[in-house]
DNA sequence: CGGGGGCTTGAGGCCACTCAACGATAGTGG
DNA sequence: CCACTATCGTTGAGTGGCCTCAAGCCCCCG
């Protein structure tokens, strides 16, 4: 469900984030709202009316095909900002992996404002650059790289861009991790029972999503580089 | 600022076709250059000195894994903009398909444009969204299209960017469309061959690259839509 | 005419998918 | 507290779609 909390007309942690991300210089207000796991936050062809930024949590974005085929774009892990098309509707569906908290801001405030600040527009450039670079590298993962291949990419990419702990705490489940790579769970599974039975990963406790990258060099040579 | 000199006046065309692309605004010297067949017009991180636009030909951008595998990400033709890389290095190698011209533009000038001028850098921001949407699209396809799907994908979208002549008049060879949908040469050929069996599409000519789309209705009912 | 590149087609193989069974875990309600 | 259930993950067996390897044709270009 959506619940409501407190909604300060500007938030000063917010601001710092964004200053992070490349997006400050705009005072808008944020609005922080809560979505419970699975829940959708916004829909593919829907009006793109707000830009969110994860402040606990996880999300992914994802397309369908008329079959149901899913291809997930991205996951958008704490602190990243989602939802900014660029253009009147949503070209992804968005959805809550695990309860997660979100910051809204009106894309038109920030439209507005990068109508004639030039600093707010070029961090628009920014962010947006950012992603197509994801999207560009993902290109060539989803063409172009094997199971095994593509799995040691996901971990490296995971364990750079979540806390820097020794042991990565998937948000996401294998169906998840299977849509966003091009494969099945079941080849995801396999790959990595693959690397556990070779010593380069270790599962901690029974949960299966806490991975331990035993031999992170090891897995860096099994994702071939472009 | 704009100074008449030793580098060619601005092209009245130019201008027009940046327009239409949406950037216009930059009085920016335009230089062109020629390109034969196959030659390669910059490499994957080079300093990315210049954007480029196509004058005639056509350009294939493409990135390499270490073993060879190639996976392209998009096809240049006539009038698009490419190697706006928003980094000082360029993510792509490009190279051109055919004989190609192409009108150069240097980076900096554009971006120290944009610095103080915001419909130059909001140009450039409907620029870089339009090569996302793009991407995310060609995510999609590679991630979870078959092959019979890619390869109808692959000749709407050639039919919705080439002139609107009836026939297709392909610029490249069967190893770049395998190499920009995921798939081998041959799995392209035979999907061709299949759509030809059904009468879907036909060739003219012994050439096999000029293609006419007998049903695009049905063309499309191949390819699932998201 | 010979050589080479581009394209098609066939035969066989393999990697990832499909289908299925099973165990473990977490959440639910009695 | 304990079934009960649903979800998640793993693993095995078998299939199939695409890849690999190969041959052959056509066209272009010397």
């Amino acid at each position: 469900m959506l619940s409501r909390s407190s909604t300060p007309p500007v938030n000063a942690s917010y601001i710092r984030a964004l200053s992070a991300a490349g997006v400050l210089h705009a005072r808008l207000a944020a609005t922080e709202f809560n979505y419970r796991k699975g829940v959708e936050i916004y829909g593919e062809k829907e009006p793109a009316d707000y830009v969110y930024q994860v402040t606990s949590g996880a999300v992914r974005t994802y397309k369908l095909l008329s079959d149901g085929r899913r291809q997930i774009g991205a996951f958008h892990l704490v602190g990243d900002i989602f939802g900014l098309e660029n253009s009147d509707v949503h070209r992804f569906t968005a959805e809550a992996i695990v309860d997660t908290a979100l910051r809204l801001v009106k894309r038109r405030s920030l439209e507005s404002v990068a109508e004639y600040d030039v600093l707010v527009a070029n961090n628009l450039l920014g962010l947006t650059t950012n992603n197509l670079r994801h999207a560009e590298d993902h290109m060539l993962l989803l063409g172009r790289k094997t199971a095994l291949e593509r799995v040691a990419a996901f971990l490296l990419e995971m364990d750079s861009r979540l806390k820097p702990t020794d042991t990565l705490a998937l948000p996401m489940c294998r169906r998840d991790i299977a849509d966003y790579l091009g494969l099945t769970l079941e080849t995801v599974s396999r790959a990595l029972s693959n690397l556990h039975g070779r010593g380069i990963l270790g599962f901690l406790g029974p949960s299966q999503r806490q991975i331990v990258l035993l031999d992170r060099p090891q897995l860096a040579s099994l994702d071939l580089q472009n």
